[in-house]
Order: structure tokens, then sequence, then C-alpha cells
DNA sequence: CGATGTTGTAAACATGTGTTTACTTACGGC
DNA sequence: GCCGTAAGTAAACACATGTTTACAACATCG
């Protein structure tokens, strides 16, 4: 292994993921990221096959749902909001889930990435929180307030002024919490 | 005004609606917005200046609020839902919210302009149905479940076996209702 | 009917972008 | 220490796409 082609290939993984998180998958291009990662834009191809595959290799996500065992039953929803909102205000400007909701808008392979998360890891943990009466439902609502706040946000740029950290913990908290245990009709 | 060039202008502007609806607006071609109104691409030029303004002029949102004075205090969460679903369930495949939606998540402008809906016409509904303290904020926590909505259906592709349209506008209804009128932290 | 200006078209132009090809550079085993 | 192979680069290629230019068709008015 000479001259490192896995570090040279970790490096243009999370250039690729800076990129499409800020300008999404169009607008972004293939020697912006080859720039960042300080490399020659040939190097995408030979290692990923061309943008796309690279593409669907940058964007693996997990949404790394924190224990909740030991919150009150009556506090989840605001413990998952907390949650969403630690993760967006880390610096982490490569975030995954925002990659994929600017990106879901014009690749299809983003949106259907988003579906599958929803499914599984959501739809996982409804059922481990509220058991699997309905959870493909409850996992759907949820996804429609987090979504949305994460739209709201890093999409159309919502501000702290619009949507106080501490009142959307409080307010899509309580949402969540009735999507999560209140009775569907 | 010969060859009705008020037409054309009309045409395009209702090809281009679609299209960027539909693909969003760096994946539309003027190529094909000019097909689809069967005419020639140059008059794009012509007419607008070029692909950015005849996007400006395509966008110009309404979002056509009902009138709520009929309707009972506790059920206009659920009324204002449902007017979206009634919105969208239509066939108006360029329905204006929707080529929006996909359009802010890579072009500023749109993004821009969904803020100013924001403000203004969210506002003004929140102010005049709830009063107008921290009306603002109210407005935005509405926003986040209204757009969260569409994002999941129209980008995401949920389906209605996912979120039924009566579960939503029950449940859905009822968080609307709640960051309307609930005490705020 | 003919002059005129508007509407529309066809083709060329300029450029940005994903990808390929041919070449160079550096590491590591013999 | 040399040499083969992997890593990296530079330049060209192919093509899509927004835009411009030169020209044709047509309605309207004198």
């Amino acid at each position: 292994m000479a001259r490192d082609a896995q570090a040279t290939r970790e490096r243009l993984v999370a250039s690729a993921r800076k990129a499409f998180s800020e300008r999404g998958f169009e607008r972004t291009t293939v020697r912006e990221i080859a720039a960042e990662a300080g490399v020659n834009p040939a190097l995408i191809n030979r290692y990923f096959g061309g943008k796309e595959q690279l593409f669907a290799e940058a964007v693996s996500i997990d949404l790394a749902f924190p224990d909740l065992s030991g919150v009150a039953r009556d506090r989840i929803g605001h413990a998952l909001v907390e949650h969403f909102f630690r993760r967006w205000e880390g610096d982490a400007q490569d975030d995954l889930l925002r990659v994929l909701i600017r990106t879901a808008a014009t690749n299809d392979e983003a949106a259907s990435r988003i579906r599958g998360v929803l499914a599984e890891q959501v739809g996982m943990m409804v059922t481990r929180v509220a058991g699997p009466d309905r959870a493909r439902e409850r996992a759907s609502l949820i996804a429609t307030q987090i979504l949305g706040l994460a739209y709201a946000r890093y999409v159309i740029g919502l501000s702290d002024g619009d949507v106080a950290p501490q009142t959307a913990i409080a307010m899509i908290g309580g949402t969540v919490q009735r999507y999560l245990f209140d009775a569907l009709p």
C-alpha cells in the first residue's frame, strides 16, 4: 500500500459529504470535491467509479438514537428532539441527515435512502419504545415532524429567532410524544 | 400583438412550474421547458432574460388559506391540514408549494421565497386566528410540521400506506392546533 | 398590397463538467 | 540498489446546456 490510498479514499468521502450537504448533488462538482481533498479529480473515478457511486458511498446514515431506557415515559418525545438538536448544533457540517435532506429533493437514491432509514431505524425505535402497534404509521408521523424541523432550519434557513431551540424542544417534543403514544384514529 | 406572445409566455411559465416541481431547478433544462411548451428555447431568453428569471417569475406563491371564520376554534388545526391535503390531492402537478419545496434545497431564491411566505401569509393567518402574541414563533412551528408533511409525501415519497390522510388530518391537525393555541414556554 | 415591426426558428457559440487516457512519481520487496 | 506496481497527475475528450446571433414567417397598418 503505497502513498496511502485508504486515507485518500476517506478524505474524498469526507469532502463529498461536506460539499453535498452544502450544495446538494447536482450543484456539487467532482472538481470541487477533489480540490477540497487536495487531490486530482480523476481519482474519484479510479476509486469509486464516478460521481454517482461516490455519492452512494458517502451516504450511509445512522441516526444513532440515544439510549432511552432511563428516560421517563412522558419525556421521551422531548429527549428525542433534544437529541437531534444536539446533533445539529454541533459543528458537524457534514451531518448525514443534512446531506440527505438537501439531496433527496433531486436525487432518487437519497430519497430512497431516507425511506429506508424511516422504515428501519425510526420504526425500530418506535417499536421498542411504544410497542409494535401501528408502529409504521407512528414512525411516519414522527418523520414528518423531524424532517420538517430539519428542513426549516437547514434548507429554508429559519433561525433561532424563528424557532428557539428551547421552544422547539418543548413544543415539538410534545408533538413527538403524542405521535408515539396517543391513540390513532 | 401578432401570433400571441402573451399566450406563449404563459405556456412557458406553466411548463416551467411543472418541470421545476418534478425535477428541481438544476435538473430541469430550458430545452425541456421549451419543448413542453411547443416552442423554441431561445424564446425563454427573449421573454424572461434567462432560466433564472423565468424561475423567479414562475414562483410566486399564494397559500390561499380558507376562510376559517365559520370553523369551531378547536377544529382550526384540523381544517388547515385538511386544506393542504385537498390542495395536494388535486391533480395540480404544478402546485407552487411543491415547486418551492423541491427547489429550495439547492436554490436560495426559492428558500428565500418560502421564508417570505412564512413571515407574511402564515404569520398573518396565525395573528388573525390566535392573536399577535408570539405569532412568529407559532407560525414557524406550524411551518416545520406542514413543510415536513409535504416533504415526506412529495420528496421522500411516503405513500398513503405510511401516512393515511385520515390519520394525518387527525394527528397533525391536533399538532397545528397545539402550535396555534397552547401556551409556549 | 407592400412596408414594418413583432413573433418565432435554426444553428452556432461558449462554457462547465464528468470521464478517460497517457504519463509521472514514489514506495516496497527481492 | 533496482525494478515492478500502486498512487497520483495533467491534459484531452465528449457532451450537455444556457445563451446569442442571424434569419424566416406572419400579422397589422398605411
